[in-house]
DNA sequence: CGTGTGACCGTTT
DNA sequence: GAAACGGCCACAC
């Protein structure tokens, strides 16, 4: 069922608190996929109803179309942006993560 | 059923 | 630190 990976993939990325972000990788992770490319497709479809700009790449960089919106939204949630790319070492949630609060 | 593309990832140069 | 290469999985034609 293509829809229950569909659902455990927003599961995991409505789950990133705020002021926090995660990597493709460790959303497809908590939701048990393989491989992050189902997350982004994912995301495009249903992630209008999602806080998508939590979700980063590895380089805490994201696509071109999105930049703009997560710098702004991001931004706006406490998160830190350092030369339009976040800074995932306070601010990844996983892998040693570091609480935001520093 | 084969090919091409993509909101990706990790390593190497 | 940035660019290039290969590999992964899902979807459209």
């Amino acid at each position: 069922m293509d829809e229950a990976r569909h659902e455990r993939i927003r599961a995991a990325v409505t789950a990133i608190p705020e002021g926090w972000v995660a990597t493709y990788g460790d959303v497809a992770a908590a939701a048990g996929e393989r491989s992050a490319r189902v997350v982004g497709h994912v995301l495009r479809e249903d992630g209008a109803d999602l806080p998508w700009h939590r979700v980063l790449r590895s380089d805490g960089t994201c696509a071109p179309h999105l930049v703009e919106e997560q710098h702004a939204r991001l931004r706006a949630e406490g998160v830190e942006i350092r030369d339009g790319r976040v800074v995932l070492a306070n601010h990844r949630l996983a892998g040693g993560s570091r609480a935001p609060d520093v």
